[in-house]
RNA sequence: GGAGAGUUGGCAGAGUGGUAAUGCACCGGACUCGAAAUCCGGCGAACCGGUUAAUAUCCGGCGCGCAGGUUCAAAUCCUGUACUCUCCUCCA
């Protein structure tokens, strides 16, 4: 949520600033108005309740039975009426004021480029060369499928379109993949590892964003009313909800490997072959909470600690700052990494590193104590640190040779129990 | 799935209809060369509204897991619900 406050204070940057992630300013208008009456209205109610307060102090005094007593209590059954009708004005008007401000998205950072959609995100920086080969490269659905590494025929029988099942050397390079990135995040990148529950309540689906306005994009259980996590920034992020955290305790770096369950509503159409949009994937996600004034640096460095993985990779990428209308719901500021992918020519989104500053922190009533005595919203921050199935499709597709085998890349080998290539 | 118990301020822990004891901790002061101990005083989470330049004061509201209800008045009574613990049942 923004803070209400900067609303109040400043409508129009925020009017301006919404407007380039498709915000419609009267929204912002209707906000002020029924913010401004929800106030009216609590001072109103609070002014009620204190004369009651009194009151029934004094018929406590005097005795309830007695004539003055009596009197006393009427008084009060008269203002508890009022109370009630006030109230019910008020809370009407509040809920509308919550219907709007829990859909606003985070105001984007100055930094970034203004535009409608991804085609004004700017590139950042490059890394690595991208391959030559001596033939047409294939794609990785083709080799894997052909080295009975992965099969998304019989997933679709199993289960249905954009599922796959990995085998042999398949499994074991996925594996070896995601073992390989939570050793470089806890042991020397600082991140606490944690395997957090798939399943969880609606309240932490608010708290990171996803509800109430993206329903449609997730898998919600029926009998129970749990969500199969999107991506474990949910669980990761929402550890601290509703807590206050020692300011000495900051920040403190948070990383864990989960499947995601993603509806993929909507793209219909879109990377309907391989391994780049299933419904469930591998990701190993990792989650900041830091002090407000070092969540930019923090981004940097998340940032660079998921790019590490690329390079040690030897894969060839480049880093790209979302555009205001392409950024997330909850993020202030967007990194994309995209890998070079050989057989389609382009980058592709293997990582995305957000700063959302205090909005997640707001839902999900996340603090810290400052050494002053004083409480206020820490910052969140996350990335994928990668996206393990994306992940392995740029190693089949970048280490694979003429003779239609993959060679692991060397950071891997001894994740792969020593195996060199994958034949 | 069945039965029972519990959920009060940083922690501990009273309080069964009259508006949150007490202890530890914390803050201020006294005493002291200083500290400890002792004594005196104070505050009691977080949140919301008003006041304000202010996340300084001050005033008020709210506040005893959460949501409703009864009542002039609810931590206390009623209903629902969440979570924790124990026992039984079941189970990877």
């Amino acid at each position: 949520m923004i803070n209400p406050k900067i609303i109040r204070q400043d409508p129009d940057m925020v009017k301006e600033k919404l407007k380039t992630r498709g915000v419609d300013p009267k929204e912002i208008d209707e906000y002020i108005q029924l913010d401004k009456q929800n106030r009216a209205a609590i001072a109103k109610v609070d002014d009620l309740k204190r004369q009651k307060n009194e009151l029934s102090k004094q018929v406590k005094a005097a005795d309830p039975k007695s004539e003055a007593g009596q009197k006393l209590i009427a008084q009060v059954k008269s203002i508890n009426e009022e109370t009630k009708a006030v109230e019910a004005e008020q809370q009407e008007g509040a809920e509308r004021l919550n219907y709007i401000a829990v859909r606003l998205p985070n105001l984007p950072d100055d930094s970034i480029p203004v535009g409608p959609d991804e085609d004004s995100n700017v590139e950042i920086r490059k890394w690595g060369e991208i391959p030559e080969f001596g033939f047409e490269p294939k794609a990785h659905w083709e080799i894997g499928e052909n080295l009975g590494i992965l099969d998304f025929e019989r997933a679709a029988k199993v289960s249905g379109a954009r599922f796959v099942y990995y085998k042999d050397a398949g499994a074991r390079l996925e594996r070896a993949v995601y073992n390989f990135m939570l050793d470089l995040h806890t042991q020397k990148q600082g991140y606490h590892e944690i395997i957090p529950p798939y399943l969880v309540n609606s309240k932490t689906m608010f708290g990171t964003g996803q509800f109430p306005k993206f329903t449609e994009d997730v898998y919600t259980v029926e009998s129970t009313g749990e969500t199969l996590i999107p991506t474990a920034e949910v669980p990761l992020t929402n550890y601290y909800a509703g807590e206050i955290l020692d300011e000495k305790d900051l920040p403190t770096y948070f990383t864990a490997f989960t499947p995601c369950f993603r509806s993929e509503a909507g793209s219909a159409g879109r990377d309907t072959r391989g391994l780049i949009r299933m419904h469930q994937f591998h990701k190993v996600e990792m989650v900041k909470f830091c002090k407000p004034e070092d969540s930019f640096d923090e981004l940097e460095k998340l940032t660079l600690d998921a790019q590490e993985v690329l390079k040690q990779l030897n894969l060839a990428h480049h880093v790209i700052v979302l555009s205001t209308g392409d950024t997330g719901f909850s993020s202030a500021k967007t990194y994309d990494i995209e890998v070079w992918m050989p057989e389609q020519g382009v980058y592709r989104e293997i990582s995305s590193c957000s700063n959302c500053l205090d909005f997640q922190a707001r839902r999900a009533m996340i603090r810290y104590r400052k050494e002053d005595g004083s409480v206020d919203y820490l910052h969140t921050l996350n990335g994928s640190g990668l996206a393990v199935g994306r992940t392995v499709a740029a190693i089949i597709e970048n280490y694979q040779q003429p003779d239609g085998t993959v060679r692991v890349p060397d950071v891997l080998v001894p994740y792969m129990n020593g195996q060199e290539v994958i034949k």
